[in-house]
DNA sequence: AATGAATGAGAATTCATTCAT
DNA sequence: GATGAATGAATTCTCATTCAT
């Protein structure tokens, strides 16, 4: 089948100078990608784009792969990160508070990036380290599966892992097309609705009376997907 | 930015034969891109592949692009056709009955051939005629708008094609998410179930009386999906 | 340890052009080795030297060490051509003539391409394949046991696998350094009769006769040099 | 041709310290050569292994190439200095004792580092400082010379230096061979005996009367060379 | 003196594409 | 029409060497 080249970094920068070199490179790697996609993203053009010699590039990162890995993880803890900082906000047990600032703290994590998460998602090949980026839609479902299963008394599925599944797989797709249809992302408040309506729907044995306002913002819900 | 290459197909092949050896080196690229990956897929390995000569290949196709535009375009007419004949047989006006089938349909088209399907999403760089396997669910939309406006009175939204945009993002990624992880589709059945009584929470003003039976198949549905 | 690269050639060139090439890229691999030495010997060079591309060298040769390799092989039966000509013509079962019939073809197969062989014994990396340089020295073991087998009441020897060891790795040493110093070969027919001198005290319970008269060459040793 | 670069040492470190350093370089010069091969041994590599900075590396050695000098000078001294000494305690001047004291140390010289001498002999370019490899057989037939002058009369050739040619060649490629084939050097007293046999026959008008005894040990020549 | 970051020429190798037969 | 030989730009990656700290 396929080989999988080595992605771990070959040596850790120890003076400033050298961290600054690793970061212009890694910068400049989601630059390239973004703008030339990830078959022309040669390993020159990159240090080129670095204004790096090619030879410091593979100083730190002994593949292409490893330079698109070091990437992955950076954009995904990234994303992460501004999940949990949304997240940490609010605490209220209630599913639909829960769901709506849930929403939102997606929505804020996939706008994080949204033209490197694309070429990311749909061009790279998803080989050894690069399956990872794979892992930000698990970790959701480990988050979604911890929270819900407290909340098993309000929600109509049985199985929940299952809908835990449709869910993590729904979601980001509907935002990430979102997103990407909206670059400036002036609609994200009825975005987030919409999706905490469905999300709701899905979940709920009775879901809340906004049931009926899609097309129309409810009020709350936008609120607070106005200020992640 | 990137130079978009010509995709047109060079010459329409009148005879038997030069059919025959059109199709060959589209199956063949068919089969190499799953086996090696878009990158690893090389002309001159496609047309080993096929039993032809790199120079017979490059008499029907002008590039590389050309090449696997036209196995997108196969590919999205397989779906196309599978999707279309799940839908002939049934034609009830109720939105329940015919969610399933569409879904059932949907299911029967992205089990086509998932592994080809996951390379031209997720691998192929999508310039030019390439941007076409986003073509499906734009099909997808458009079937769902004009079926769903005659059903305005029987669904919660206002804003139709919002809730199409919702709908048609997050359905194909969990069935193509179900199908990957599931390779033999022994599950289909129940998935088809999953799907529908989700599309139907999200849509119908009073969702059917199986709302709850989430984890165990409903026999209506899972019979329709059976068929296909 | 170390990687052994591939080596097995790529392709059977099929059409005459081809064979040609393949030729050209050879004779240049041996060009280049011989006047810059192995590390200089970039398969650029190679190409240029051989006015191909590089892109047709790797057509035929999957790397480096393949073209030597393919070098080795043609350079060893040649040598071994050589020797096996040299020992038709003498049939005599006497040691001393065999012997000096068997230096004489040594001497002609050393011959062969001495700058050559310089290059492969000195400064190519032996591994994989490229081990294959020691196998002329393993054949001429294998053909000196055959021979001495039947001799043996003429030996001094008990123990002929020893003698032969010893004697297989002096002779040719001998005369490589002999050849590399005299280029032009005008002292062949003495060096043939000094090693065959050397061989028969070695070997023989009572040498010949010509035992004394090293630094003068005996007539008929050196008539059988000559005409190799 | 091919550049000859520079090779002489670049300053004489006066500290005991720096003395180390320089050590440690070279020791990890001979390391990294036997482990990878001279083309993969790089200069970062073997500073890497002497736990020294690539800049302090180039700070007493101005070249790869004078690195390898250095080991090579080292190597050969080595070498030379064990021979010498084996040759201190014989001082008979009956050429059959001398014969084997003299095999003997060889014996010991090629056994101080045998894998180090193979990839200096067989791998390393012989270009520049790197000729002086060649050094030691130099030596020998030097010191062969001077010797066997004195003993013209029990010797049977009448071109002298023309014997010392064969014998300074035949020798040492008997000894690296079984050296190579014998780490253990289990089979070294035989093998001074069987050498030294062979070096007798050649030289002498009358052969000592062990002459039919291969395959079976002589003892006193045995014993000299246990003593080595 | 020492460190290790940086350099960039150059090596091996691939691959889309052209062209002679 | 078909074949496959040939092309060479482009790519990944290494390594001897220099230089700032």
């Amino acid at each position: 089948m396929r080989a999988i080249p080595v992605t771990s970094p070959r040596r850790r920068p120890r003076q400033a100078r050298a961290q600054a070199t690793v970061e212009a490179i890694v910068k400049a790697t989601a630059r390239v990608l973004i703008e030339e996609g990830y078959d022309r993203a040669s390993t020159n053009r990159i240090a080129q784009a670095a204004g790096v010699s090619i030879g410091s590039l593979y100083q730190y990162f002994p593949s292409k792969e490893a330079l698109v890995a070091a990437l992955v993880e950076e954009h995904l803890s990234k994303m992460t990160r501004v999940l949990s900082q949304a997240l940490e906000g609010a605490k209220s047990p209630s599913l639909p508070d829960n769901a709506s600032v849930m929403v939102a703290g997606l929505v804020s994590a996939y706008r994080v990036d949204p033209r490197l998460h694309h070429v990311l998602c749909q061009e790279v090949p998803k080989i050894g380290e690069l399956r990872k980026i794979y892992e930000f839609e698990e970790r959701l479902a480990t988050l979604a599966r911890s929270y819900l299963r407290g909340l098993q008394h309000t929600i109509r599925h049985t199985d929940l892992d299952r809908a835990i599944f449709l869910l993590v797989h729904a979601i980001p797709s509907v935002i990430r097309a979102a997103v990407d249809a909206d670059p400036e992302g002036n609609d994200d408040a009825r975005l987030v609705d919409d999706v905490t309506d469905m999300v709701l729907c899905y979940l709920m044995v009775d879901p809340p009376a906004h049931r009926s306002t899609n097309g129309q913002t409810a009020p709350m819900a936008s609120a607070v997907a106005a200020t992640v």
